[in-house]
DNA sequence: CGCTAGGATTTTGGATCCAATATAAATTCT
DNA sequence: AGAATTTATATTGGATCCAAAATCCTAGCG
């Protein structure tokens, strides 16, 4: 969830963020199409703002364009799934080794500030603060790294399963896991171990991808 | 290049295909704003489908936008250059590692044809019908992988260069390079040796690197 | 001579309107 | 009755217009 952070400047960003949420809380369904009239009414906006904020979530794979027929919201088939969690280890483990010797003190104290902010979250069954402080700390690693692509990339891989992501978070045992788990990669930091930073990363992905290729091998059949 | 075929369909995308030309041919030139009022009436087209290109090429890192203050052409320091290498040498690496054993005989058969291409157009010094016939050539392979954001991630990065991609054919030892390299490199798909091809695929990228960036530095200072 | 303030001009952002295409419905024909 | 064809409706794509902001230029001042 990359959302702007104040009020928005450009109508489009407004849309953007609206558009971003609505499709993050499912209330904007995979598969659906969007109907640029009656959503630009409902948001008091016109269309061309609405067009322009849908440009930038079909660049992102958040959205189908077909010219004439429209935007609709992506669906992830579980291949999909894979190839987002297999492309998420390999930038990843780029991104943290480069990141990890230059992590200043204060970014090390950032991590461990959103980890916090995610177990408090946790408590108190805050979904959406739970996502977004488990975002804050994941990408206070990778934007470490300096790299501005990798880290749009990272972003874009992402959003594309944040949808899924709420739903795990949904369930008890995942949480206690999750804070277990971020205990350890900021254990890894500390210690400054690229290698035992990777290969944790890797084991808390793996969790994730077990869930969710079980939830979708559901849903698809 | 990663142009649509045929007669576009909507006007965006003859505003997008033309976009692109203009950055890859340098006719818009890194760092220069773009006016869209003048752009739209030399297109002959509104402003509408014009800022709906630019969105996406924004989304593609290919232009830079700030609110209220237009879109301009993006500009490559060093090390946005050495970040977009090192990103395809991770990415490639995955993507021919899962393409080499789904390759048909098809696949490799376009892959020559492409190197022929490359050759031909090398010989009779059209730069850029070699840039496109190299561009195939590589896309064959990595298309072969099947992973649609892998291949969508890839073709920003190459994109991303594709300005300085051309001058560095315009030197006769670095064409003659590229044939060599190329022909290893199918040499390796045939004999479905993924750690050959991968390591190929490095040394083919190290020339245009060790070129680039002496190129770049000598413009920075 | 340089710097600031004010206004004119350029340029972007958004709204409304119209045309072209796709989708849905109705009618006709077999 | 079912399929095909025509007609009607809904929806997207693009053009034009207007408002708001940024930039540029000039005049006034220190």
């Amino acid at each position: 969830m990359s959302f702007t952070s104040g009020p928005p400047q450009t109508t489009q960003q407004y849309v953007l963020d609206h558009l971003r949420r609505a499709i993050l809380t499912g209330r904007l369904a995979p598969g659906s199409p969007i109907r640029q009239d009656a959503l630009a009414e409902q948001l008091g906006v016109s269309r061309v703002p609405l067009r322009e904020a849908l440009k930038i979530l079909e660049g992102e794979g958040q959205v189908i364009y077909r010219p004439r027929r429209g935007y609709m919201v992506a669906e992830l088939a579980l291949e999909d799934f894979l190839e987002v969690y297999r492309l998420r280890q390999i930038l990843e483990e780029e991104a943290v080794r480069r990141a990890i010797d230059k992590m200043t003190d204060e970014d090390i104290e950032r991590l461990e500030e959103a980890h916090e902010d995610v177990v408090a979250a946790a408590k108190s069954g805050e979904i959406i603060a739970m996502a977004t402080a488990n975002r804050r700390f994941h990408f206070t690693l990778i934007d470490a790294a300096g790299m501005a692509r990798l880290c749009k990339f990272l972003n874009i891989l992402w959003d594309a399963t944040d949808v899924y992501r709420s739903l795990y978070y949904g369930q008890e045992s995942n949480r206690e896991r999750v804070d277990r788990e971020h205990r350890g990669i900021i254990e890894a930091v500390r210690a400054r171990d690229a290698d035992a930073l990777v290969q944790r990363l890797d084991d808390h992905r793996t969790g994730t991808v077990g869930a969710f290729s079980e939830f979708l091998a559901r849903r698809d059949s």
